[in-house]
DNA sequence: GTTAGCACTCACTAAGATAGAGTGCTAATA
DNA sequence: TATTAGCACTCTATCTTAGTGAGTGCTAAC
């Protein structure tokens, strides 16, 4: 804000200051840091720039006789261009390794980085799905249902399968469907779904004229099948409880509305869709995400690649008060391990 | 216990109080109980009726001067014999039904029947999926993997879709893989899962010395697919946060133990089981359940019939003091036109 | 059998009193 | 000029004390 540079004095206290809010949880007096502080410093002088910093609004004090916690904008200094990232700890990365090389299909991978995320934080952790956007046709099944209605069945990228229900016109035979998905097979497969859509609709163009009535059925349902997106939600959560045994979680009522958050979804896909086009670890402190329900978390958020594109975000959400060192470079590595598995998979 | 029979003014006292208590949430007295009680009894005659009361273990008092508190066993005697059912409120009856007719899919009108359950008593609601026994196979596909594997498709009971992924020993061109499906669907289509499961057997002794090599592969493939049982855990969990509104449910350790449950589901899953067989409503108060996450917490729960055969179990959890009286019936209703709604989806 | 009366228990609340941590300010110091 | 010791002050947290009120059990009278 005001382009008051800060001492490096002030800023080594401020540095301290938080590192050592975020061990104890309590409010840091001058006392304290002059004790544990290496720089010999009377508490007096601590007072003096502690003063300072609480005017740039850097740290606050619940009250006159207690001592001061960062703020927001405390936390932010801290993060950007304070904090000494802690290695990881030797093991986390090999075990993440052989659990992850455990899971056979995609699903089952992503809910596992989940829980992975919330197990080694002890927080809430979150896998947004990968985006769909180039998924890619691979087979198309027809089969009749009662009252009109036609069972879609879509095999796409591999090994994945969506079903869909269509709702016709008229009643098709098992044989004239047979014929439908040979001919849609046949025109559509291997090409990437958006694409499909442009195919139907150059195909109607080109041969409108010369085609039977049956193929103009094929394109008219395959265009109602292909136009519903999938309906699930796209995010994976675990650990949630988690979140219930922090002092700063104990208000109930903040507690429900965040896991109503959770349960909703969308707030939370919404907020971590920021950071898809992010570059590395991303981080929303308290008000800083814009979601009131998020106002005591913190989300440590990154991308995640598959094939050197973004696909995906993932992350961990906790009260503001975490140690943002040791969780950086675990969202960090989850999420480059999580996408080479990925990619491995394929 | 012993047979000691109540008196019917003894009846009536814990009938009363239980009531007065599940309104108000706090320990009832004799003077409360005498001025707000029909017959004109004096404070003096309730007391006498309750220190009778305490000793046979019906009510307790949580201190010398607080009044008293039905106990699990006073909360069963009331419910099995001193209850009176309240008429379901006029329109949630209508407005049950014509939710539910809003719901396509029988996965849907699962889900929707767990959130009303939830939104109607304020407490969580719980559905059981559909035992699978009786899924009889419509078709069956097979697409080729990657790597010698094998992704089945399997269609059952008319729309329901399930996948698999198998391994097998060579790899199979797409045109092997349409002809072990076509023997299989000729072989197996429309009959009960189970039974496939038997035909297969037999097939194989029948024919072993006469059948060619893709007919074994294909029944050996089948019975691989068919052998994977579902992996869903079958309960679906709605308004979980209801609960924390509740006083009784302040204590944070144990109701983030409680959620855990949830989010196992065994536990849960195995309660409701034993409803499966029980005949109309059924209720689990306090420790009765026997598990110690639902000490605080009273489950009502009853089957659900398609065809006139139980296939689930529904219900509602919440805190031990709860309006029984209007929550029994709601469940009961529930289960009745989730059962009539599931038999015309079909 | 019922009830009025009474002594007693116990949780809850309010009101001091005390201790302890931490602050800001001022004046002395290096 | 930057640092620090000293001090008065503020505010929370905790403990004690006393008082209040709801409710009980028992006994004796009705």
């Amino acid at each position: 804000m005001s382009g008051t540079e800060l001492t490096e004095r002030a800023q080594l206290l401020l540095k301290n200051l938080v590192e050592h809010y975020i061990r104890d949880g309590q409010p840091v007096g001058s006392r304290t840091l002059s004790r544990e502080f290496s720089m010999g410093l009377s508490p007096a002088s601590i007072r003096n720039v502690m003063a300072d910093l609480e005017d740039i609004g850097l740290i606050h004090s619940p009250h006159t006789s207690a001592g001061r916690v960062p703020t927001v904008k405390g936390y932010r200094m801290f993060i950007d261009s304070l904090l000494t990232i802690q290695p990881l700890e030797q093991g986390l990365v090999s075990d993440w390794m052989q659990r992850l090389r455990n899971s056979e299909d995609s699903e089952r991978l992503l809910a596992s980085a989940s829980h992975q995320l919330s197990e080694v934080t002890s927080m809430a952790g979150v896998v947004m799905l990968p985006r769909r956007e180039q998924v890619s046709l691979r087979q198309v099944e027809f089969l009749p249902l009662s009252h009109n209605r036609v069972l879609v069945i879509l095999v796409v990228n591999e090994k994945e399968v969506q079903n869909r229900i269509i709702q016709t016109e008229r009643s098709y035979s098992a044989a004239e469907l047979q014929q439908i998905a040979n001919y849609l097979n046949q025109l559509c497969a291997g090409q990437e779904l958006r694409r499909v859509r442009e195919s139907l609709l150059n195909e109607l163009d080109d041969t409108r004229s010369h085609m039977n009535q049956l193929m103009a059925d094929a394109i008219s349902m395959a265009q109602q099948a292909f136009s519903q997106d999938e309906d699930e939600d796209g995010l994976l959560l675990a650990g949630q409880t988690n979140l219930m045994s922090y002092d700063e979680m104990s208000n109930m009522d903040k507690l429900r509305k965040l896991f109503d958050a959770f349960n909703r979804k969308r707030d939370i896909l919404q907020l971590l869709d920021q950071s898809l086009h992010a570059d590395g670890v991303q981080i929303f402190i308290g008000e800083e995400s814009g979601y009131e329900v998020l106002d005591d978390c913190s989300v440590v958020a990154s991308p995640y690649r598959v094939d050197g594109k973004v696909v995906g975000v993932l992350g961990v959400i906790g009260p503001t008060r975490m140690a943002y060192d040791r969780v950086i470079p675990i969202v960090d590595v989850t999420a480059q391990l999580l996408g080479s598995s990925l990619n491995q998979l394929k």
